[in-house]
DNA sequence: TCCTCATGTAAGCATCGATTACATTTGGGG
DNA sequence: CCCCAAATGTAATCGATGCTTACATGAGGA
C-alpha cells in the first residue's frame, strides 16, 4: 500500500502498543504522567514523568524547554478540567437569578477544589504561568474572571446588593473562595477545628454567609 | 594557617567575628540565612543557607536533621515575628469593641503578608509543622485563633452579629483574610484588575465589607 | 526507494539533600 | 593548668534531579 502517495490512503496504524516512539503525543502523555504524580501526591518530577512514558530522561525536553514548562502545559490541561466543570454548574443556574448564580459558581469551584486539591494546585500556584505564560490560559482566566463580573453587575442591576463597590465585593468574593481552597490544600483545616467530612458543608456555610452578608435584605 | 598561638588572649568571650566555629548559634544564624533567602526570592537551599553562613555543605546538618527542619524552624522564627505585630495592633485595640479588634487583627494581618510575602509563604504553606512538628509553633498558632474565637464571642454577647454561627463567621473570615494574602503571593491581583498600589488599601475594603456583612445593622 | 527531519537515546554536567568518616574546637574535671 | 570527651565543623561521597549536547532511528514525503 506504498504505492499511493497522492491520496489518502493507508492508514498503517501500529497498534499503540507497538511504537517505539511516541511520535508526537509523547507531550500529552508527559502531560498526563505530571497530573496523575501530582494526584498521586508524589512531587513532580520531568525524570519520573519520563519514567511513566516509558522513554529517556532527556526525552521530555523535546518537548518542553524546562521543567516549568511542562509544569505550565499541566496545569493548563488541569485549568481546562477546572473550567468545564464551573461550566456545567453554572450552565444549570437560571440567569434571572444572578446571586443564585453567584453561589452555584463558588460551591462548584470550592467542590473541584475539594476534590482536585493537587490540580487546584498546580492551577493556582502562579509560579508557572503568572504572567502571560499562556496566551490561552490568561484568556480561558479572564473569562471566568468576566463571568463573576457580570453576575455582579446583574445582581447589582436588580438591586440586590447593599453596596455599589462591585470590585470590592468581586475580590473579596474571590480571596474567600480561594482561601478556604487553601486552607485545605495546606492543611490547615485541623487546626481551626474543621473535620475532614465536614469541610464540603463548611464550605458551603461559607458561601452563604458571604451572600447574604453582600445581598440587600428585603 | 595552623600557627596557632597557645597563649591566646584568655577572653573566654572572643567578639563573635573571631571565632571560626559558631559555637551553638550556627543554628540561629542558618535559621536567619534562610529567611533572608526566602525574602530575597531565592529558592532556600542547605548549601546556599551554609554558605552565607560560611561553612561545610554538611554542617547544618549537625543542627538540623533535614532540610525539612531548617524549614519549619525558619518558619517557627517567621511566625515568632508575625505574632509579635499582631500583639502590638491588639494592644491598640479596645477590648469594648470587639468588631473594632476583629478589624484591628486583620488587617495587621494582611499588611504583615503583605510586607513580608516571603516570610508569609513559609508560615502557611503547611508543608513544614501541618501537623505538630513543633509544639511551640501549635500552641501559638492556637493561641490566635482563640483570640479569634474570643472576639467573635464578644461580639455576638454584645448582640452585635446577624448570625450566631460563629463558627462560620470564624472560618469564613479566616478564609477571606488568607485568600487575600496568597492571592498577593501568587501574583493574581494583575488579573484581578488589582494594581499593586491598590491592594493595601483593598485589603482594608475587604476587611469592612465582610464586617458590615456578619454585623447587625442598628 | 531514498532522504530528511522530527523524535528519542546516551552520556555527561552541575546542583541539591543527605550520610559517613575524620578533624578540630571547646569547656569542664582531674 | 592540662587533658580528654563531647560538640561542632570538614571532606568526600552517594543518589536524584534539571538540563545540554552529540548521536541514533524511524516515519513520512519526494
Amino acid at each position: 500500500m506504498s504505492a499511493r502517495p497522492t491520496s489518502k490512503p493507508r492508514a498503517r496504524r501500529q497498534t499503540p502498543e507497538a511504537r517505539p516512539y511516541h511520535h508526537g503525543d509523547l507531550r500529552r502523555v508527559l502531560i498526563d504522567a505530571a497530573l496523575q504524580l501530582a494526584a498521586e501526591g508524589v512531587e513532580v518530577s520531568v525524570r519520573e514523568a519520563a519514567r511513566r512514558a516509558a522513554v529517556s530522561p532527556g526525552a521530555p525536553f523535546r518537548h518542553f524547554p524546562n521543567r516549568d514548562a511542562l509544569m505550565a502545559a499541566a496545569a493548563e490541561e488541569a485549568q481546562r478540567r477546572f473550567r468545564t466543570e464551573i461550566e456545567a454548574a453554572l450552565g444549570e443556574a437560571p440567569a434571572a437569578d444572578p446571586l443564585g448564580r453567584f453561589r452555584a459558581f463558588g460551591i462548584a469551584y470550592l467542590r473541584w477544589a475539594m476534590r482536585n486539591p493537587a490540580h487546584f494546585e498546580i492551577i493556582s500556584t502562579g509560579r508557572y504561568f503568572a504572567h502571560g505564560s499562556s496566551p490561552e490560559l490568561t484568556r480561558d482566566n479572564a473569562e471566568l474572571i468576566a463571568l463573576t463580573e457580570q453576575m455582579l453587575a446583574d445582581a447589582a442591576a436588580q438591586g440586590l446588593l447593599r453596596s455599589a463597590d462591585l470590585k470590592r465585593i468581586q475580590i473579596a468574593g474571590r480571596a474567600l473562595v480561594y482561601g478556604f481552597a487553601r486552607m485545605n490544600l495546606d492543611g490547615h483545616f485541623p487546626r481551626w477545628g474543621v473535620e475532614e467530612g465536614e469541610i464540603e458543608r463548611m464550605a458551603e456555610g461559607v458561601i452563604d454567609l458571604f451572600i447574604s452578608g453582600i445581598a440587600r435584605p428585603d
